[in-house]
RNA sequence: GCGGGAGUGGCGGAAUGGCAGACGCGCGGCGCUUAGGACGCCGUGUCUUCGGACGUAGGGGUUCAAGUCCCCUCUCCCGCACCA
């Protein structure tokens, strides 16, 4: 299917073929890679260039989510995306602007870790070995990057800028109140000037040394804490949530996933939520995404509202007066239920359940609530087992299943002072609000299905509809059994019985995240170390600037410690800390020369992109990340309510949340700081589709070659034999991969960017078809053939005007294709060009004039660059038409002569009537009823339409 | 379960509420050719009594006019998953 056909001896010697594509694409690739003819000039450092042919335009900085460089290569999925905003990137520069297209690599990470484990191999010079491979493959495609400004995030040079954005995190603290980060010394400040008092009202001044430290290290935007977190023994690392799926593995590899309380590195992304939030209104992202990131946000408003608790062996009365037991703090969405609170729930984790638990059960108590146990402490920690026990998909699977157990205590309700019961149920989580809730079963389904359970009362405080027979009523109504609140609305309701709870110092108006903070250190080898010593405190120490990069030292042992996938009591085991003369380090940190002990944790594979969007625009200061008038004048707003950021950034879908929230997290706290003026780095995100393809297995499961597949009659076969089809991702495994490398070699590039750009919306996902690639093929042929004569090679464009037809169509192309590319509507602008190409072909003729060769040379140079290079050089110009102007419609040509009206009569198409563009509507309804008559049959038309321009439309 | 997106020829896909199926693949015919391929030209939604009729997942509605707008149903894909 793929194999190399040599030409028959017919074909005409200057026919463009797949050898002649071929000659030609590498003879423009060397062409542009000795002119760097892509290179895009800076306003001021080593890449400025004043003299450059767009210094002065405006800019239009276009971005891609660059490739992990694989040992597998690039397959044709891979290059969709590069090869549009190739394409956009190409045609703006035609069109007037300052381009900036860069590429680079994102070169940490797993695989080559792993294949070094296994090998033995240094991880970087298999991932160097990758990354040239990968440049080969793009510069093959035709890829048209800004030759200086290739990155890597593993050279020294760029991780170094990545570990001073780290210290600028470590070094700064989030001011609420002005709603920024600061650097740390204002907070010092703050504390040592007494404008901030200390947790226990101590003068800053008779704090140790020691606890001033651990105060001040508790505000860092970056953190060491003891926290739970997602230990994976089969990976022998700890992973962020977002690295963790719903049923509880890893992402990568699909290990169960534990949690533990262990001490780890954490970025404060939760003091940004808000900003996060509500700073994606304005961003151009696709609507999905942008949910998709409110949604792991999910930020919910309500209250937190204290409960009284009856301490074991205290008599009602006494846990009703204030101060006695201890308060119960729930979180709530709907305060304004709170008349309906019937029982309370804690999660089986949550710290007050032990101090809550009576020696016996309460007089009375229903047998059903006690899970058959003699006393409410066996009860409790039987049911705590019995939880932790199950897996989260267990969990997850019994959701409709309430269970839980009484506690034996009870809560007093602040609005009434009813006495209701408290549970310990797995419903509630203990990572979410305040691990407690108060359970209104009127108003939440979920609450209603654990009170069947438990036959425990209902209350409803929103009067549902008279038609409502549900249960658990979540709609809008007015209060009721609410005393003081019946018959508001639920909104005023609300802010009623907020501001009486804050009166009576029971409550406050609240806000919560699903967000949680990132965790940011992991047990791995091949990822930047961390910027960071501890003394002989233990605690840490961030080294200064000087000190960049802190660079990996070698190793002989490149794995971390694993462990069994299941083995829930292991800990994690980073592999640098068994470099101990990297570890163990001498340092002068400004106090003479003392030991020091280095971070061993490295950080995760998102660190690296979180900011290459900026070092792109300086990648040789070494200086600062990027010298602040290039920042702006690539990424700076436009306007006061504009956050700037990159002009056009694409990738795949898969990195809604992950990647992206975290980018525009550093970005910001870079932009607190006062480094960089754009407060977003992505100003319009776009999604391209995936390529797909079809895969084939055999009658025992194993996959078969998919090029050696045949289609029979209503099946697959191969080699005869009867296959199944398939349809997904392309793999090494799935035996079903096309390279690009194939593709430019059976084809040419040109034919395969072609190909990709045609076959539908960058958005979509597609299936690869290789045997529709010739379609794309055949059109070059025709646009060459158009302007080469394929017998003599020589040109056949004449300087002959164009008939009238063809100049119409030319000025419509031109019109067409220019408002396609904006919007990346790269399939029609393709099949706009192919029908201006079938239209020359068909006229035919002594040659193609040059009126119409010239603006389709240009107009196919952003989608097949070396064959429009080609023939605009062999059209008598020199140089590059890199820079050559995309060509304008001359709007006099856009208006037809005369439109062809359709007529309806009664909805249906009855006739055509040919009228003269500036046609009076009159002129046209007349034309149109005289065109008809004979469908009419003498009725008289009730009402005549004419919509001008397009069509006339006679009711009878 | 909740939220989002999408259903158009054999296939990928076009269509500011205004002639459904642009463009490409595939398929059929013709030309060129000893032949095959390549190339060129023509055709290609379904049914048809050759007048037309019916067609954009299914059903209903708004409109002179609906793939497009509204309501209901079905199917597929993506995200979240007891988030109080």
């Amino acid at each position: 299917m793929t194999q190399v056909t040599q030409p028959p001896a017919d074909v005409p010697p200057h026919r463009y073929t797949a050898e002649l594509a071929n000659e030609i694409e590498a003879r423009w690739q060397q062409y542009w890679a000795e002119h760097d003819t892509f290179r895009a000039p800076n306003p001021v450092g080593p890449l400025a260039e004043p003299t450059h042919p767009r210094a002065n335009a405006p800019k239009l900085y276009v971005h891609d989510m660059f490739p992990y460089p694989s040992g597998e290569g690039l397959h044709v999925g891979h290059p969709l995306g590069y090869i549009g905003t190739d394409v956009y990137s190409r045609y703006q520069r035609m069109a007037g602007y300052n381009v900036l297209h860069p590429m680079g690599f994102d070169a940490f990470g797993l695989p080559a870790e792993l294949y070094a484990v296994q090998t033995g191999t240094h991880p970087r010079i298999t991932t160097e070995a990758n990354i040239e491979r990968f440049k080969a493959q793009l510069r093959r495609m035709g890829m048209a990057y800004d030759p200086k400004r290739w990155i890597a995030t593993i050279d020294p040079g760029y991780y170094r800028w990545t570990q001073w954005i780290f210290l600028q995190i470590f070094n700064s603290w989030y001011d609420a109140p002005s709603g920024r980060a600061r650097p740390i010394e204002d907070l010092i400040a703050q504390y040592a000037a007494g404008q901030r008092s200390t947790p226990d009202g101590r003068p800053w001044t008779e704090l140790s040394e020691v606890e001033r430290r651990r105060l001040v290290d508790d505000h860092r935007l970056a953190y060491v804490a003891e926290a739970p977190v997602n230990w994976c023994p089969g990976l022998g690392t700890v992973l962020a949530n977002e690295e963790v799926t719903a049923d509880g593995r890893s992402e990568r590899g699909n290990y169960p996933v534990f949690k533990r309380n262990l001490k780890q590195w954490m970025m404060r992304i939760t003091a940004y939520a808000d900003r996060l939030l509500e700073d994606l209104e304005p961003l151009d992202w696709p609507e999905p995404i942008k949910l998709m990131q409110r949604n792991w946000i999910g930020r919910s408003t309500g209250a937190y509202i204290d409960f009284g608790t009856q301490p074991p062996g205290a008599s009602a009365a006494e846990s009703a007066s204030a101060g006695a037991g201890n308060k119960l703090r729930v979180f709530t969405t709907r305060p304004d239920t709170i008349f309906g609170a019937t029982y309370m729930v804690l999660a089986p984790e949550h710290e007050l359940v032990d101090r809550l638990v009576p020696e016996a059960w309460p007089h009375q108590t229903r047998p059903a609530w006690t899970g058959g146990h003699a006393d409410p402490a066996t009860a409790v920690s039987a049911y705590r087992a019995q939880t932790a026990a199950k897996t989260d998909v267990e969990r997850s699977a019994d959701a409709k299943q309430k269970t839980g157990v009484f506690t034996g205590a009870f809560a007093t309700n602040p609005v009434n002072g009813a006495r209701i019961p408290i549970f310990i149920a797995d419903y509630v989580l203990a990572g979410y609000g305040t691990g407690a809730i108060m359970a209104v079963p009127g108003q939440d389904e979920r609450d209603w299905e654990f009170a069947e359970v438990y036959d425990l009362p209902i209350v409803r405080t929103v009067q549902p509809p008279s038609t409502f027979d549900g249960k658990a009523y979540v709609g809008e109504g007015p209060a009721v059994n609410s005393e003081f609140l019946d018959g508001l609305s639920i909104a005023e309701a609300k802010r009623r019985i907020i501001r009486w709870l804050v009166e009576r110092g029971a409550g406050e108006a609240a806000t919560t995240y699903r967000l949680r903070d990132w965790l940011f250190s992991r047990q791995r080898y091949w990822g930047e170390p961390f910027p960071i010593v501890y003394d002989e405190t233990g605690l840490p120490v961030g080294l200064p600037d000087s000190m960049l990069p802190v660079a990996l030292p070698e190793v002989d042992d490149f794995s971390p410690r694993t462990y069994a996938a299941e083995d829930v009591t292991s800990a994690p085991e980073a592999p640098l800390s068994r470099a101990r003369d990297w570890v163990e380090v001498e340092l002068d940190l400004g106090d003479g020369r003392k030991r020091y002990t280095r971070e061993t944790n490295v950080m995760p594979n998102w660190a690296g992109s979180c900011w290459y969007e900026l070092r792109y625009l300086d990648p040789q200061n070494e200086k600062s990340i990027v010298d602040p008038e290039n920042e702006r004048y690539w990424l700076g707003p436009r306007s006061t309510s504009d956050s700037g950021g990159v002009d056009l950034y694409v990738g795949g879908a898969e990195h809604a949340v992950l990647h992206l929230l975290y980018a525009r997290f550093w970005h910001k706290v870079l932009y607190d700081l006062g480094h960089i003026s754009s407060h977003e780095p992505f100003r319009r995100l776009f999604n391209q589709g995936y390529i797909q393809a079809y895969a084939y297995t055999d009658e025992r499961g194993a996959y078969v070659p998919a090029a050696e597949v045949a289609e029979t009659g209503g099946g697959y076969a191969w080699h005869g034999k009867p296959v199944r089809r398939e349809y997904g991702k392309m793999g090494k495994s799935l035996k079903n991969v096309v390279t690009p490398d194939e593709m430019c070699a059976v084809y040419g590039a040109d034919t395969f960017r072609v190909y990709e750009m045609s076959m539908g919306p960058l958005e979509v996902n597609r299936p690869w078809e290789t045997r529709a690639v010739v379609g794309a093929q055949r059109f070059l042929q025709r646009v060459w053939r158009s302007i080469v004569d394929e017998q003599t090679g020589e040109l056949r464009v004449v300087d002959e005007p164009a008939d009238e037809q063809s100049r119409r169509l030319l000025h419509r192309v031109i019109d067409g294709v220019r408002a396609d590319m904006e919007p990346l509507r790269f399939n029609t602008a393709v099949a706009k060009l192919i029908e201006l190409t079938n239209r020359i072909t068909a006229v035919g003729g002594t040659g193609t004039p040059r009126e119409v060769a010239e603006p389709l040379v240009l107009m196919v140079a952003p989608f097949a660059p070396h064959i429009a290079e080609e023939l605009w050089h062999r059209m008598g110009h020199s140089g590059s038409l890199a820079y050559a102007d995309f060509p304008v419609a001359d709007p006099a040509l856009l208006v037809a002569e005369s439109v062809t009206y359709p007529v309806q009569v009664g909805g249906k198409v009855r006739a055509r009537v040919e009228v003269p563009a500036d046609a009076a509507e009159e002129a046209v309804r007349e034309a149109a009823l005289a065109a008809v008559a004979e469908h009419l049959a003498g009725r008289e038309p009730r009402k005549t339409i004419v919509v001008p321009g397009r069509m006339v439309s006679i009711v009878v």
